[in-house]
DNA sequence: CAAGGTACTGTGTAATGCAAGGTATTAATT
DNA sequence: AATTAATACCTTGCATTACACAGTACCTTG
């Protein structure tokens, strides 16, 4: 898979899916291996960043198996910034897709 | 815009509209920056790799205005490389909107 | 202790932004 | 005619930033 296309989008894909319920680190890198790859040295930092900017707020929580996960839940600023990523990322794809067909037509 | 999201599409849309035809890099940073702000110290080191790489060929022509225009040709493996890089594109869109919706129904 | 789930860190790579520099041609000015 | 300005065009260098990869460390169960 393209290493360069992932830029940005797994910050909006973590966004995404802690906006549909509070994840722990772990899972949440299993639930976007699923489409993309990606390892856990690239969504820790990522975790580590997004709650230092006040998008997510932590809290542990014992498990069956394991470590204590640490579980990512999103603020209202989370929310916020987790919308606008995903409204500019469709705006993207439209820009770019239009680069891919059109480029002949005028001039 | 949101900059991390360029990365890796700046060399898709410069490989697809070279597709159409030739063009000389002033005039790809115009047609790019219709859609996506981009800036000339941006386009010309990617063309250099293009080149370097064995994508693209290019060509001297003189210009009415301004100092001579050097085209960018595709070459073989250039066309190759923009079609794969497209379908990968549009394979990693259709995943990442996947996440962006779904990401609750199962488990 | 072995194994696997979970969390984290450090170093390196690679693409882009931005700013500045450099060349060539035409037009305006002197 | 010579200088200058303006424009089109190409190039380079440094800083930034996100991701990959490999490695560390902890906890729990068997």
């Amino acid at each position: 898979m393209n290493i360069q296309f992932k830029k940005g989008v797994l910050e909006l894909c973590t966004l995404a899916l802690l906006a549909k319920k509070n994840r722990y680190g772990y899972e949440l890198v299993n639930e976007i291996s699923k489409n993309i790859s990606i390892s856990e040295g690239t969504i820790y930092p990522l975790l580590r960043r997004l709650k230092n900017d006040g998008y997510v707020t932590t809290y542990l929580e014992e498990s069956n198996e394991g470590a204590p996960r640490k579980y990512y839940q999103l603020t209202e600023a989370g929310k916020k910034m987790g919308k606008e990523l995903k409204e500019e990322w469709l705006t993207f794809v439209k820009k770019v897709n239009g680069l891919l067909k059109g480029g002949v037509k005028d001039e």
